[in-house]
DNA sequence: CCAATCCGGACCAACGGGGTCCGGTTTGCC
DNA sequence: GGCAAACCGGACCCCGTTGGTCCGGATTGG
């Protein structure tokens, strides 16, 4: 597999909705508009909010606003505030005493220039270059589930 | 988390253990030699084998030999081995037809960079780079498995 | 004061990974 | 010629995580 989570794929699509939009937005709007359950964008919204990417505004007219343009946030950003640090095996960069053999295991230490090469990779590439350049407001009624199914 | 499967971190443990070894040897002396589970160990090897990475030779005496140095045997190689091709969401590249919403999705087909750059990423990367340098030989009594654990 | 909205957490079902096992086939050795 | 060692291919089950939902509480505008 190899592969990031749904929720973050979710937040890509969020994500773009909401700075194609402008402002301040809701939850269950963004919702209806991206076609995705409304208390799964919350719950993406909720940790994009804790990461910093975009700012919560309580009370009634409240919602969600971007804090920085898509161009200046890296992929790996949200990737690491909705699937957790980038860390391709267990045994992450610093870790010791984590791993119960690590003074036996030949790869220790070994994956990290591995991660690091796949971090590079994925700050280099901005959630705007992800997200369609369209505004997607012209597509049809949004309805259904967005990205969903397995290719094996 | 971003994460390859447990099993592709067996395979690297695996072939390093096979190059360090050299020539042909057993599922089971593999086992012993790592610490990890006989079965375990067969079924990576299994895996290996029909990758094209290793080749089993049958029968009494039989057993596992590298069909190429680790040196030119990418990291991606194996992930795709174990794991299945590099794709970071459901979404593949030339896929059409698959997602349920492909022509409202807005991120429809802007993965394919990101994959990209991944699987460059760790196309650039030998086996030979992650397996330890050293003969791993001198390792203490090699005993319990090998790399486990989750790190929060 | 009320309604809309975010916030934080708990909760539950479904999918996939990890690990094991079994029968069959091939091949070297006694 | 038979036996044992080893690979091959598949089926099988258990556990963990993911994904999705829900609820009570806090906050703010009308």
């Amino acid at each position: 597999m190899l592969r990031v989570s749904k929720l973050t794929d979710y937040a890509v699509v969020v994500l773009s909705r909401l700075e194609a939009e402008g402002g301040v937005q809701t939850a269950p709007g963004l919702a209806s508009a991206t076609g995705l359950g409304e208390p799964t964008v919350a719950k993406v919204l909720k940790m994009l909010s804790q990461a910093g990417l975009v700012e919560g505004q309580r009370g009634a007219r409240g919602g969600y606003r971007l804090l920085r343009p898509l161009a200046e946030v890296p992929l790996s950003e949200v990737i690491v505030a909705i699937d957790g640090p980038i860390a391709l095996t267990a045994c992450v960069d610093g870790g010791f005493g984590l791993c119960e053999a690590e003074h036996v295991c030949p790869v220790r230490g070994r994956w990290d220039p591995v991660n690091a090469a796949i971090r590079d990779a994925l700050s280099g590439i901005t959630i705007a270059q992800i997200a369609a350049p369209r505004t997607l407001g012209d597509a049809p009624p949004p309805a259904g589930p967005i990205p969903a199914l397995v290719a094996e």
